[in-house]
DNA sequence: CCAATGCTTCGGCGATCCCCGAAGCATGCC
DNA sequence: GGCATGCTTCGGGGATCGCCGAAGCATTGG
């Protein structure tokens, strides 16, 4: 019992205010460098470095070298999930926030979760791809229909890449403003990359919200309806 | 920044192995006196009491006085929700754990989060009743509808008291094991209750498995399907 | 090649926090 | 009423950890 458990250790992670500021400056799913987060975390470079590798040892963030700069992000989507989470819970108890958390109103209804939509949004599509069974859910597990597949290639989702890389397609996200999941995995983050590109919506520089122009939203309720 | 996000003061809260011992052992939602939080804490009393009043001052738990005796629980069922969120982080990120974490295929099964029933039966129930209507998706809310009062009324389920309690009757509770919701709330909370009442299942001492009979198990998977 | 930049490591300082013994107050039981 | 028990508060000790200056290594651009 003196060693306590491990939820003490990604606590004391978290727990840090310069950390928590790394973390949060991470949730959108972008990538920064070291120097960038030390800026986001108001500390010297030197002291930056020995956070991030605390980080990297406790498994929350990944890092990948390009030349002298190191690009660090959310070690995975499941990151942001607990963040999130977190995040929720100080809102409830009056701690002050970094940032506008998922109390704001724009957050709330669309918003980037690690690199996949989020929100009343990003719930609302899983409803519609579930119900018209584009995705079958199993137990603890979403698998693309024979069905979903056509309407995927058809939005213009590159099925067969996402089937061919690593991480999982289909993965569900437990979204926290609404209480219940949104898609997250390469199929996820594939339709937020084509809402942006087909115009419908655009992400806002040094934020997470989603914002969807007034025809964008339109094409985008009727998506998988 | 020099001050910190306030996830920081909720994950410096679990960050010590003393308190996030003591929130472990409280996560199956019943009430611990301080003697024995410092117990499960292996500190010594006077430390506890330290441990006990930041819990309290960072919202994280509550407190009730019974003569000398003071029964701290968790403030509410998100404190649980986010601490499982912790729990399989932790998990994956090969922490080691007090406790069988929801890798655990029992806790998987069948458990208690805060006072309702989690895991595989949590949410299958769930998707019964919002599939038979006895409850209605909004907003991020649910409700019951005329319809699911009737039946909950037919299971004995006292649905009167739960209306004119102060707590929600119908909450969505993010499932870990599951990554879709279970039903909290006051009704959430109440079919845990009937079901260990009428020897469906029961639940383990000193854990939070909730472990059905056989011909519970079978007369669970008929209940409002 | 050299200077600038990005990043990490080392070492020392100081603040913080958890630990427990001791003491005190409240409650309950005989 | 006296004693035992539960719990909190106070104070001191020691461990831990974040901080930054300095130094060193790697990369990049002129």
């Amino acid at each position: 019992m003196k060693h306590g458990p491990s939820i003490a250790r990604i606590g004391a992670l978290v727990g840090d205010p310069a950390r928590a500021n790394m973390l949060t400056a991470l949730m959108s799913g972008q990538a920064l460098t070291a120097g960038e987060l030390a800026i986001e975390a108001g500390v010297a470079a030197n002291t930056a470095s020995g956070h991030l590798a605390q980080l990297l040892d406790g498994g929350l963030l990944a890092v990948e070298k390009q030349g002298r700069h190191r690009y660090f992000r959310l070690a995975g989507p499941d990151i942001a999930e607990t963040l999130e989470a977190l995040m929720d819970l100080a809102s409830r108890n009056g701690g002050r926030r970094t940032r506008p958390g998922p109390k704001d109103p724009e957050l709330r209804r669309a918003r980037v979760c690690y690199d996949h939509l989020a929100g009343e949004q990003g719930v609302a599509l899983m409803a519609r791809m579930t119900a018209g069974k584009l995705l079958a859910l199993g137990d603890g597990s979403i698998e693309m229909t024979a069905h979903g597949e056509r309407h995927f290639a058809a939005f213009g989702i590159d099925v067969a890449a996402l089937k061919s890389a690593s991480r999982p397609v289909c993965r569900s996200c437990l979204d926290w403003s609404m209480r219940r999941p949104h898609l997250a995995g390469g199929l996820g983050a594939a339709l937020l990359t084509r809402i942006v590109h087909l115009g419908w919506a655009r992400r806002l520089p040094a934020s997470r919200i989603v914002r969807f122009v007034p025809s964008g939203e339109k094409a985008f309720a009727k998506l998988f309806a």
